[in-house]
DNA sequence: CCTACCGATCGGTAGG
DNA sequence: CCTACCGATCGGTAGG
């Protein structure tokens, strides 16, 4: 009742007043792209902050959960990418077009921007089930992403038409995903790879 | 000079006289697909052999040999597989249903039949660096017989001109080693999923 | 192939 | 946010 203490000032005060979960976010995102889930520990989170390992408690309730963070942020960081992607094309741009922005937007999140998007993929496979289970609900949004852009595709007689339309956006997601493997920022040009798997799945239309 | 030991005759008098190793390869390849790299321990593939864990060093030096051995031998069991698959084609068959009978193979490999060759992809990532080169070598030679199958399409003008053979050999890769993540033996045949794959990159010839 | 064990490390907690 | 610590677990080794 008597205004703010000094540490809440001081706190208001200091060079880098980020929230601590963010920070710790940060880095647990970093951490995680290039270790997996089980060599990542929290030692080496708290280390990278420099904060003491217990202190991380102060944040969060446990490993899983500062994992299950991360992965959720890095599928919602690829999704609004893509979505700001696509709703930056001109009301002209047919499914086509839409696909290779898609594409180029997913590639670019996941393999320059986002510790976070990567982090995601790299330890969701390793990460127990209750974490998958936590991260599920989210990608499934974001896949229901790729399920419309193929419709669309589907529906213009842009792509083989022998082909189902689930096994096309999992085929789509394969060759992007997979790419952090082989992936070399000298030797690849991302712009050109996304015109390129486009390619690859685009057909003229027969009309 | 006297004569085989008692022990030794018993030794081959047993059930089942396999070789030690593979038993104990066979067990780590099954853990090491389900649980990656850092959560397989010695402890739960002694276990699962029926020894100690002190003793896995009788047959093995280190956990890191035990994964090396794993990986080479998936790789090679996806190669085996795809060469033995191109050499039952008939003479015949072009570039186009040589590409169908390797993904096939490919997929056989690595959804149904081999432990080896999902635990290779999967701990591949997490493994330490030293791992990783030791199986890059065996990963090198495969990844040629796939810029072959390419090459022939790229000649026969069968897939997108304007794609360089590279990638599209890592597209096709990618939608492969993608596949564990979605794969459902209940929802999915994967000789269906080796046509749609290659109808997806297949084009007719202009001729 | 076993017993017994080491040193290191981990996620997490108590009590400030 | 720290100190100090716990119980569990891990890869690996000594000496049979």
């Amino acid at each position: 009742m008597d205004g703010a203490s000094a540490s809440e000032v001081s706190r208001d005060m200091e060079a880098a007043p980020r929230d601590g979960r963010r920070t710790i976010l940060d880095a647990a995102a970093r951490i995680l792209r290039h270790n997996g889930y089980k060599a990542t520990t929290l030692r080496d989170i708290a280390a990278a902050v420099g904060i003491k390992a217990g202190s991380i408690y102060y944040h969060f309730a446990s490993k899983d959960a500062i994992v299950a963070a991360v992965m959720n942020d890095g599928v919602e960081r690829v999704q609004e990418g893509v979505s700001r992607a696509l709703s930056g094309l001109p009301a002209t741009a047919g499914p086509a077009e839409r696909l290779e922005a898609a594409i180029a937007a997913h590639l670019h999140a996941l393999l320059e921007y986002s510790d976070y998007t990567s982090a995601g993929l790299k330890a969701f496979t390793d990460a127990p089930e209750a974490v998958r289970t936590a991260a599920r609900p989210v990608r499934k949004r974001y896949e229901a992403v790729w399920d419309g852009i193929v419709a669309d595709l589907v529906a213009a007689r842009l792509v083989p038409d022998d082909v189902p339309a689930e096994t096309l956006a999992l085929a789509i997601l394969g060759m992007m995903n997979w790419s952090p493997e082989w992936y070399r920022a000298d030797r690849h040009a991302i712009d050109r790879l996304a015109r390129d798997f486009a390619a690859i799945v685009l057909r003229r239309p027969a009309g």
